[in-house]
DNA sequence: CAAGTATTCCAAGGAATCGTAGAATAGCAG
DNA sequence: CTGCTATTCTACGATTCCTTGGAATACTTG
């Protein structure tokens, strides 16, 4: 073989490399479970690393190490919010990449099936989005959103009260009688609306959860909406 | 706080931890360069340990090893074939999430959409799938199959005609004058077409390259054929 | 400009991963 | 049953990653 010909081919096997090596860098991205967490905070709305630090039960120094390894790997963004650092998701992309790793883990590992559903429960059946939609417009649902406040704050289903889980119990009577509930948190793996479920039923009310979580309605296009909840 | 909250939510982080390490488990399989490779090898088609470390350029001890690791995550699969053991993509969610991971880190990491020119070159106008399939039908384009002979015959677009790249310059002269020449290989990161458009385009042909590959054809449910190419 | 505080940086030990080389295994073919 | 070959297993050093604790920095706010 030619010493040209050759040469073109180690010169297509570095450049190759360098390629596959620059994808593996996302990947290392996902390797970690605390990156895996704050990618699904994020998916909230934008947090300050101490926020996220205290959601995701770690040290405020290694959230922010964490931090720095997603924005090498254009994972997320960030800007200074007043006296604090707010990082966000790079991009709607990101979710959907963090959504497939997901489904591929529950979807084909049986050990991460079998820790989802600890952790979530025995799936039941959701409402979907469209017929979520439908009954809020006739007045035959009442959507209750169960995440922390500031989240709810951040964007929520329009139309949505918020009550925070660990506050439902205490606000049952607020709830209208004679309509169904319909309880949504962070997505799919987000333990709060089966609970909230549960405690609803257990309550005596209807209720069921919404399929999926607010960034995949947002992410479907339908109508949200931002700020502090009514008093 | 009473005792048995905190053991609920103690209960509950315990249970939402091992949840995102099974999830990371998915990141680290993707989160080495090899793996990515050999990933994108199999979309092509079920190949054997000895293949894959060929053209993916390493030992068959670490292919295996390798191998091995996509396994535990759940996204390879592999059976015995002869005397050989042939592995394949665990389905077609596994492609998609490759799909996701090297779509965000060309979008998102500045090195990563370098190394892709490197080794790509520059973006060039590329033919979409629904223009391609109402050419052919309508005789006015003819396809080219640039990848190696045993990926087109593992699955290749339905008409097409398998000249892997380094055979193209040799069999020009099959190729019908007059007829725009449609060439694709592997995926929207591999070099083979416009490696291929540009020597075609050299030799005075006009040709474009179809944009992305066959798994993308694939999936979209389009036309696909199989089995060895015509003497 | 000074004080306060959120965040980042740094150092270090321990764990996991990577790649290599060679031995061991498994299963087909004769 | 025996030989052959593709694959897997094992052992190892080198490298990278993870986490912690504390020091340093940067920026805002008054």
């Amino acid at each position: 073989m030619p010493l040209e010909r050759r040469d073109g081919i180690a010169r297509d096997r570095a450049a190759k490399d360098e390629l596959h090596e620059q994808f593996a860098r996302v990947g290392r991205a996902l390797a970690n479970p605390h990156r895996v967490e704050i990618l699904d905070l994020l998916a909230q709305g934008e947090r300050s690393v101490e926020v996220l630090a205290a959601r995701s039960a770690i040290t405020i120094g290694l959230a922010s190490a964490h931090l720095q390894t997603l924005r090498r790997a254009g994972l997320v963004a960030s800007r200074r919010g007043g006296t604090r650092v707010i990082y966000r998701l790079a991009g709607d992309d990101v979710y959907e990449l963090l959504a497939a790793v997901r489904s591929v883990a529950t979807g084909r590992i049986a050990d991460a099936d079998r820790a989802a559903r600890a952790y979530l429960g025995e799936p039941v059946e959701a409402v979907s989005r469209a017929e979520l939609l439908e009954r809020v417009r006739s007045g035959d649902a009442v959507v209750v959103d169960l995440r922390p406040a500031e989240e709810f704050e951040a964007g929520h289903i329009a139309g949505a009260i918020s009550i925070p889980l660990a506050e439902l119990e205490a606000h049952l009577a607020e709830l209208p009688a004679g309509v169904e509930i319909v309880a949504y948190c962070r997505g799919p793996y987000c333990a709060l609306a089966p609970q909230g479920v549960a405690l609803l039923r257990g309550a005596g009310r209807r209720a069921r959860r919404l399929e999926d979580g607010f960034p995949e309605w947002r992410l479907a296009g339908l109508p949200v909406a931002a700020g502090s909840r009514p008093a």
